[in-house]
DNA sequence: TATGAAAACGATTAACT
DNA sequence: AGTTAATCGTTTTCATA
Protein backbone atom coordinates (compact mmCIF):
# COMPACT_ATOMS: atom_id res chain seq x y z
CA UNK A 1 0.00 0.00 0.00
CA UNK A 2 1.80 3.38 -1.59
CA UNK A 3 0.79 6.90 -0.84
CA UNK A 4 -1.57 6.86 -3.29
CA UNK A 5 -3.71 4.28 -2.11
CA UNK A 6 -3.50 5.67 1.06
CA UNK A 7 -5.03 9.07 -0.56
CA UNK A 8 -7.75 6.85 -2.73
CA UNK A 9 -8.58 4.97 0.95
CA UNK A 10 -8.92 8.39 2.36
CA UNK A 11 -12.15 9.89 -0.20
CA UNK A 12 -13.25 6.08 -0.61
CA UNK A 13 -13.78 6.10 3.18
CA UNK A 14 -16.19 9.03 2.72
CA UNK A 15 -17.88 8.57 0.04
CA UNK A 16 -17.61 4.92 -1.66
CA UNK A 17 -19.48 5.90 -5.05
CA UNK A 18 -16.78 8.56 -6.01
CA UNK A 19 -15.88 7.72 -9.48
CA UNK A 20 -12.78 6.38 -10.32
CA UNK A 21 -12.29 9.51 -12.84
CA UNK A 22 -12.67 12.06 -9.69
CA UNK A 23 -10.65 10.13 -7.91
CA UNK A 24 -8.25 10.16 -10.45
CA UNK A 25 -7.87 13.64 -11.21
CA UNK A 26 -7.46 14.28 -7.00
CA UNK A 27 -4.74 11.60 -7.39
CA UNK A 28 -2.98 12.11 -10.32
CA UNK A 29 -4.18 8.85 -12.27
CA UNK A 30 -6.25 7.44 -15.04
CA UNK A 31 -9.93 6.21 -13.83
CA UNK A 32 -8.14 2.61 -14.69
CA UNK A 33 -5.35 2.76 -12.95
CA UNK A 34 -7.71 4.22 -10.05
CA UNK A 35 -9.88 1.02 -10.49
CA UNK A 36 -7.35 -0.96 -10.41
CA UNK A 37 -6.38 -0.35 -7.26
CA UNK A 38 -9.34 -0.20 -5.41
CA UNK A 39 -10.06 -4.22 -6.71
CA UNK A 40 -6.34 -5.03 -5.67
CA UNK A 41 -7.45 -3.34 -1.87
CA UNK A 42 -11.03 -5.02 -1.51
CA UNK A 43 -8.75 -8.72 -2.57
CA UNK A 44 -6.33 -7.99 -0.20
CA UNK A 45 -8.61 -7.20 2.57
CA UNK A 46 -7.43 -3.68 3.55
CA UNK A 47 -11.35 -2.49 2.00
CA UNK A 48 -13.26 -4.63 4.31
CA UNK A 49 -16.66 -3.58 2.99
CA UNK A 50 -18.96 -0.57 1.47
CA UNK A 51 -22.05 0.03 3.52
CA UNK A 52 -24.42 2.84 3.81
CA UNK A 53 -24.72 4.14 6.77
CA UNK A 54 -28.04 5.05 7.78
CA UNK A 55 -29.19 7.76 10.67
CA UNK A 56 -30.54 5.50 13.72
CA UNK A 57 -32.82 8.26 14.89
CA UNK A 58 -34.93 7.65 11.75
CA UNK A 59 -34.49 3.95 12.05
CA UNK A 60 -36.69 4.45 15.53
CA UNK A 61 -33.47 3.84 17.16
CA UNK A 62 -32.98 6.76 19.33
CA UNK A 63 -31.23 5.94 22.31
CA UNK A 64 -27.14 4.28 22.46
CA UNK A 65 -26.10 2.91 25.63
CA UNK A 66 -22.40 2.21 26.61
CA UNK A 67 -22.74 -0.67 28.62
CA UNK A 68 -19.81 -2.55 30.67
CA UNK A 69 -20.16 -5.73 31.20
CA UNK A 70 -18.46 -7.64 33.67
CA UNK A 71 -17.90 -11.22 33.32
CA UNK A 72 -16.67 -14.16 35.58
CA UNK A 73 -13.29 -14.71 34.53
CA UNK A 74 -13.08 -18.28 36.38
CA UNK A 75 -15.64 -19.21 33.87
CA UNK A 76 -13.65 -19.47 30.13
CA UNK A 77 -15.73 -21.69 28.74
CA UNK A 78 -18.83 -19.76 28.78
CA UNK A 79 -17.13 -17.21 27.31
CA UNK A 80 -17.47 -18.59 23.76
CA UNK A 81 -21.09 -18.63 23.95
CA UNK A 82 -21.47 -15.05 25.21
CA UNK A 83 -19.46 -13.60 22.20
CA UNK A 84 -21.84 -15.56 20.03
CA UNK A 85 -24.62 -14.39 21.60
CA UNK A 86 -22.91 -10.40 21.41
CA UNK A 87 -22.53 -11.33 17.72
CA UNK A 88 -26.06 -12.57 17.14
CA UNK A 89 -27.70 -9.95 18.84
CA UNK A 90 -28.67 -6.72 16.11
CA UNK A 91 -28.75 -4.25 18.66
CA UNK A 92 -25.17 -4.36 20.09
CA UNK A 93 -23.60 -2.78 17.33
CA UNK A 94 -20.31 -2.52 18.46
CA UNK A 95 -17.96 -4.84 21.30
CA UNK A 96 -15.09 -5.00 22.90
CA UNK A 97 -13.15 -6.79 25.46
CA UNK A 98 -11.15 -4.53 27.65
CA UNK A 99 -8.79 -4.71 29.66
CA UNK A 100 -10.17 -4.20 33.48
CA UNK A 101 -12.14 -6.89 35.80
CA UNK A 102 -13.01 -9.07 32.44
CA UNK A 103 -14.98 -6.54 31.01
CA UNK A 104 -16.55 -5.85 27.81
CA UNK A 105 -17.91 -2.87 26.54
CA UNK A 106 -20.91 -2.28 24.59
CA UNK A 107 -22.25 -0.07 22.14
CA UNK A 108 -26.28 -0.36 22.58
CA UNK A 109 -28.81 0.98 20.05
CA UNK A 110 -32.16 0.72 21.55
CA UNK A 111 -35.49 2.27 20.42
CA UNK A 112 -36.32 3.45 23.76
CA UNK A 113 -35.65 2.39 27.92
CA UNK A 114 -37.74 -0.52 27.70
CA UNK A 115 -36.40 -1.71 24.79
CA UNK A 116 -33.14 -1.71 26.82
CA UNK A 117 -34.29 -3.00 29.33
CA UNK A 118 -35.67 -6.24 27.78
CA UNK A 119 -31.80 -6.84 26.30
CA UNK A 120 -29.99 -6.54 29.59
CA UNK A 121 -32.24 -9.14 31.14
CA UNK A 122 -31.88 -11.37 28.25
CA UNK A 123 -28.25 -10.56 27.88
CA UNK A 124 -28.42 -11.72 31.64
CA UNK A 125 -30.55 -14.34 31.95
CA UNK A 126 -28.74 -15.79 28.50
CA UNK A 127 -25.39 -15.79 30.22
CA UNK A 128 -24.41 -17.30 33.26
CA UNK A 129 -20.85 -15.82 33.64
CA UNK A 130 -22.64 -11.94 33.38
CA UNK A 131 -21.61 -10.94 36.54
CA UNK A 132 -23.02 -6.90 36.79
CA UNK A 133 -22.84 -4.36 34.04
CA UNK A 134 -23.06 -0.55 34.34
CA UNK A 135 -24.97 1.31 31.80
CA UNK A 136 -24.43 4.90 30.66
CA UNK A 137 -26.83 6.94 28.34
CA UNK A 138 -25.68 8.79 25.60
CA UNK A 139 -26.87 12.10 26.12
CA UNK A 140 -24.95 13.33 22.79
CA UNK A 141 -23.21 11.52 20.00
CA UNK A 142 -20.49 13.71 19.09
CA UNK A 143 -18.87 11.65 16.45
CA UNK A 144 -19.24 8.28 14.67
CA UNK A 145 -17.93 6.10 12.43
CA UNK A 146 -15.20 3.88 11.02
CA UNK A 147 -13.09 6.32 9.43
CA UNK A 148 -8.99 5.69 9.85
CA UNK A 149 -7.11 8.50 9.38
CA UNK A 150 -3.84 7.35 7.02
CA UNK A 151 -0.37 9.00 6.91
CA UNK A 152 -0.20 10.58 3.38
CA UNK A 153 3.08 10.03 3.59
CA UNK A 154 5.69 7.66 2.84
CA UNK B 1 -40.66 4.40 4.84
CA UNK B 2 -42.08 1.17 4.57
CA UNK B 3 -41.60 -2.58 4.71
CA UNK B 4 -39.18 -2.67 0.97
CA UNK B 5 -37.13 0.51 1.99
CA UNK B 6 -36.38 -1.35 5.49
CA UNK B 7 -35.34 -4.15 2.96
CA UNK B 8 -33.46 -2.24 0.69
CA UNK B 9 -31.78 -0.52 3.75
CA UNK B 10 -31.01 -3.77 5.20
CA UNK B 11 -28.93 -4.89 2.28
CA UNK B 12 -27.30 -1.53 1.42
CA UNK B 13 -25.99 -1.34 5.19
CA UNK B 14 -24.12 -4.53 4.34
CA UNK B 15 -22.95 -3.99 0.68
CA UNK B 16 -23.69 -0.65 -0.59
CA UNK B 17 -22.14 -1.93 -4.11
CA UNK B 18 -25.29 -4.08 -4.84
CA UNK B 19 -26.83 -3.85 -7.91
CA UNK B 20 -30.45 -2.26 -8.06
CA UNK B 21 -31.45 -5.16 -9.64
CA UNK B 22 -30.37 -7.72 -7.28
CA UNK B 23 -31.94 -6.14 -4.48
CA UNK B 24 -35.14 -5.75 -6.50
CA UNK B 25 -35.29 -9.80 -7.14
CA UNK B 26 -34.76 -9.70 -3.43
CA UNK B 27 -37.50 -7.49 -2.54
CA UNK B 28 -39.97 -7.83 -5.45
CA UNK B 29 -39.48 -4.87 -7.45
CA UNK B 30 -37.84 -3.52 -10.92
CA UNK B 31 -34.54 -2.07 -10.51
CA UNK B 32 -35.87 1.35 -11.08
CA UNK B 33 -38.29 1.23 -8.48
CA UNK B 34 -35.66 -0.21 -6.08
CA UNK B 35 -33.20 2.86 -7.52
CA UNK B 36 -35.95 5.40 -6.90
CA UNK B 37 -36.47 4.17 -3.54
CA UNK B 38 -32.92 4.39 -2.82
CA UNK B 39 -32.25 8.31 -4.44
CA UNK B 40 -35.14 9.35 -2.72
CA UNK B 41 -33.83 7.77 1.13
CA UNK B 42 -30.15 9.58 0.32
CA UNK B 43 -32.15 13.15 -0.62
CA UNK B 44 -34.26 12.27 3.08
CA UNK B 45 -31.59 11.99 5.07
CA UNK B 46 -32.18 8.31 6.00
CA UNK B 47 -28.67 6.92 4.33
CA UNK B 48 -26.40 9.45 5.26
CA UNK B 49 -23.22 7.82 3.53
CA UNK B 50 -21.80 5.10 1.56
CA UNK B 51 -18.38 4.80 2.73
CA UNK B 52 -15.87 1.78 2.47
CA UNK B 53 -14.89 0.47 5.70
CA UNK B 54 -11.01 -0.11 5.99
CA UNK B 55 -9.15 -2.89 8.13
CA UNK B 56 -7.63 -0.33 10.84
CA UNK B 57 -4.91 -3.01 11.26
CA UNK B 58 -3.57 -2.45 7.72
CA UNK B 59 -3.44 0.88 8.00
CA UNK B 60 -1.33 0.55 10.79
CA UNK B 61 -3.58 1.20 13.51
CA UNK B 62 -3.12 -1.61 15.66
CA UNK B 63 -4.67 -0.23 18.96
CA UNK B 64 -8.07 0.46 19.96
CA UNK B 65 -8.60 2.58 23.31
CA UNK B 66 -11.92 2.99 25.33
CA UNK B 67 -11.11 6.08 27.11
CA UNK B 68 -13.34 7.87 29.63
CA UNK B 69 -13.05 11.79 29.58
CA UNK B 70 -14.03 13.56 33.03
CA UNK B 71 -14.63 17.11 32.46
CA UNK B 72 -15.40 19.65 34.48
CA UNK B 73 -19.05 20.81 34.56
CA UNK B 74 -18.44 24.15 36.08
CA UNK B 75 -17.00 25.52 32.85
CA UNK B 76 -19.40 24.62 30.40
CA UNK B 77 -17.88 27.94 28.03
CA UNK B 78 -15.15 25.27 27.37
CA UNK B 79 -17.31 22.34 26.10
CA UNK B 80 -17.98 23.79 22.96
CA UNK B 81 -13.66 23.44 21.93
CA UNK B 82 -13.54 20.40 23.57
CA UNK B 83 -16.16 19.23 20.98
CA UNK B 84 -14.44 21.20 18.43
CA UNK B 85 -10.90 19.55 19.40
CA UNK B 86 -12.42 15.86 19.21
CA UNK B 87 -14.57 16.43 16.02
CA UNK B 88 -11.77 17.58 14.32
CA UNK B 89 -8.68 14.75 15.57
CA UNK B 90 -9.08 11.87 13.34
CA UNK B 91 -7.65 9.07 15.94
CA UNK B 92 -10.44 10.14 17.94
CA UNK B 93 -13.18 7.48 15.74
CA UNK B 94 -15.90 8.04 17.95
CA UNK B 95 -17.39 9.81 20.79
CA UNK B 96 -20.53 10.46 23.14
CA UNK B 97 -21.45 12.55 25.60
CA UNK B 98 -22.63 10.45 28.80
CA UNK B 99 -24.48 10.11 31.94
CA UNK B 100 -22.12 10.66 35.00
CA UNK B 101 -19.71 13.02 36.05
CA UNK B 102 -19.39 14.91 33.00
CA UNK B 103 -18.28 12.01 31.23
CA UNK B 104 -16.85 11.67 27.40
CA UNK B 105 -16.21 8.50 26.27
CA UNK B 106 -14.19 8.22 23.30
CA UNK B 107 -13.10 5.27 20.96
CA UNK B 108 -9.42 6.14 19.48
CA UNK B 109 -7.30 4.74 17.48
CA UNK B 110 -3.86 4.73 17.90
CA UNK B 111 -0.37 3.28 15.78
CA UNK B 112 1.43 2.14 19.41
CA UNK B 113 1.54 3.00 22.81
CA UNK B 114 3.66 6.17 22.20
CA UNK B 115 0.94 7.38 19.46
CA UNK B 116 -1.28 7.18 21.69
CA UNK B 117 0.29 8.95 24.66
CA UNK B 118 1.28 11.45 22.68
CA UNK B 119 -2.44 11.98 21.94
CA UNK B 120 -3.78 12.25 25.33
CA UNK B 121 -1.24 14.43 26.26
CA UNK B 122 -2.62 16.72 23.66
CA UNK B 123 -5.52 16.30 25.13
CA UNK B 124 -5.00 17.36 28.17
CA UNK B 125 -2.64 19.88 27.23
CA UNK B 126 -5.15 21.80 24.65
CA UNK B 127 -8.22 21.53 27.10
CA UNK B 128 -7.73 22.81 30.56
CA UNK B 129 -11.88 21.64 31.25
CA UNK B 130 -10.42 18.06 31.13
CA UNK B 131 -10.01 16.67 35.17
CA UNK B 132 -8.99 13.43 34.21
CA UNK B 133 -9.16 10.54 32.11
CA UNK B 134 -9.06 6.67 31.92
CA UNK B 135 -7.81 4.15 29.60
CA UNK B 136 -8.94 0.69 29.11
CA UNK B 137 -6.83 -1.15 25.86
CA UNK B 138 -8.83 -3.29 23.50
CA UNK B 139 -8.24 -7.03 23.63
CA UNK B 140 -10.44 -8.37 21.14
CA UNK B 141 -12.49 -6.61 19.08
CA UNK B 142 -15.92 -8.68 19.00
CA UNK B 143 -17.92 -6.84 16.54
CA UNK B 144 -17.54 -3.22 14.90
CA UNK B 145 -19.79 -1.63 12.58
CA UNK B 146 -22.73 1.34 12.15
CA UNK B 147 -25.32 -1.14 11.20
CA UNK B 148 -28.62 -0.57 12.53
CA UNK B 149 -31.37 -2.80 13.03
CA UNK B 150 -34.89 -2.37 11.22
CA UNK B 151 -38.20 -4.20 11.88
CA UNK B 152 -38.76 -5.71 8.86
CA UNK B 153 -42.67 -5.62 9.74
CA UNK B 154 -45.23 -2.40 9.55
C1' DT C 1 -48.03 8.82 -6.48
C1' DA C 2 -45.53 4.73 -7.51
C1' DT C 3 -44.47 1.29 -10.81
C1' DG C 4 -42.20 -1.39 -14.93
C1' DA C 5 -40.03 -1.24 -19.51
C1' DA C 6 -36.89 0.69 -22.43
C1' DA C 7 -33.70 4.28 -24.00
C1' DA C 8 -29.87 7.21 -22.81
C1' DC C 9 -26.20 7.97 -20.05
C1' DG C 10 -22.30 7.11 -17.19
C1' DA C 11 -19.11 4.17 -14.83
C1' DT C 12 -16.61 -0.06 -14.51
C1' DT C 13 -14.20 -3.86 -16.56
C1' DA C 14 -11.34 -6.03 -20.05
C1' DA C 15 -8.19 -6.03 -23.85
C1' DC C 16 -4.37 -4.05 -25.71
C1' DT C 17 -0.39 -0.72 -25.95
C1' DA D 1 -0.04 2.83 -16.13
C1' DG D 2 -2.87 4.75 -20.07
C1' DT D 3 -6.28 4.22 -23.96
C1' DT D 4 -9.94 2.23 -26.16
C1' DA D 5 -13.89 -0.81 -26.50
C1' DA D 6 -17.26 -3.68 -24.40
C1' DT D 7 -20.05 -4.51 -20.57
C1' DC D 8 -22.79 -3.43 -16.78
C1' DG D 9 -25.40 -0.36 -13.74
C1' DT D 10 -27.82 3.77 -13.06
C1' DT D 11 -30.72 7.44 -14.49
C1' DT D 12 -34.18 9.31 -17.31
C1' DT D 13 -38.18 8.97 -19.99
C1' DC D 14 -42.57 7.45 -20.74
C1' DA D 15 -46.78 4.83 -20.47
C1' DT D 16 -49.65 2.82 -17.06
C1' DA D 17 -52.25 1.66 -12.84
Amino acid sequence: MDKIDRRILTILQKDARRAAELIGAEVGLSASAVQRRIVRMREEGIILAEVAVIDPKRAGKALTMIVDVEVERERPELLASLKQWIAAEPCIQEAWYVTGAGDYVLIVLARDVEDFEALMQRLVADNANVRRFQTRVALSTLKRGMWVPLDPSS
